[in-house]
DNA sequence: CAGTATCCTCTGAGATACTG
DNA sequence: CAGTATCTCAGAGGATACTG
């Protein structure tokens, strides 16, 4: 048993479909958005600067089927709707933090090597050098 | 300042930036394959089923540029490449694992989630129930 | 072996308009 | 307010062929 068998992901193991529905970048700012508190539809559209009602409606339903944050309807009038994070979700706040703080931490020294990367001429790929 | 002001994501975040290059299934993958030492071109392409050559060669120069990955070329006849993990990379591999392991943690959860969703008629989306 | 270049398809996501 | 439906388009991604 090589290597490359023993690490062999496949692709239609569960685990990994899973990452593939939790591992997006709006999972993760809705995730860091409801951390302080249940949030409406559209405190939610706004918080999240560049996402469209499209996209945030399609990933707070796939957040909800999957366990993660539950819809409560409020009975009032107009309708609203409170979203927040579910016991279950919250055993996914501390990994999708972790990331999130990685990004901010790791950002000056991931700057320097794209510096160095982009400066010795980087193979050919994205000709337009910086983020 | 209300909540949704404190929450503001912005899209330009230099952060938020790094995250959506970050946070994708092939980056975790590939780092979850190198942890165990480095590893050639064609290795990763089998080990991680269902990833192409194209998608591969990006992610690995995305990775590369970030200075998460290091590329070597071997002087070998014919040409041989290693990947490996660099000492910046390897502070990312603990925020990933938690992500991959939580998957594997909770997937029993997710599914019993995902079936009470689908039974009681989760609204309308995805008419095909199960994943 | 380790890629790059090209083609082509097909989905993801934005904008807009509409509904309860 | 809280979404859904529809349209459209760019770009992600697979397959293939080619190069050093």
């Amino acid at each position: 048993m090589n290597q490359s068998e023993r690490l062999s992901f496949h692709a239609d193991c569960p685990s990994r479909l899973l990452l593939d529905e939790v591992a997006d970048k709006w999972s993760i700012l809705v995730l860091a958005a409801l951390q302080h508190g249940p949030m409406r539809f559209n405190q939610l559209l706004h918080a999240i600067d560049g996402i469209s009602k499209k996209s945030l409606s399609v990933v707070l339903r796939r957040l909800e089927r999957n366990g993660i944050v539950s819809r409560d309807v409020l009975k009032l009038r107009p309708i609203a709707v409170a979203y927040c994070i579910t016991p279950l979700g919250w055993t996914l706040v501390e990994p999708f933090a972790a990331l999130y703080d990685w990004t901010q931490r790791h950002l000056d020294e991931v700057d320097r090597a794209r510096q160095q990367f982009d400066q010795q001429g980087g193979h050919s790929l994205s000709p337009n050098a910086n983020l």
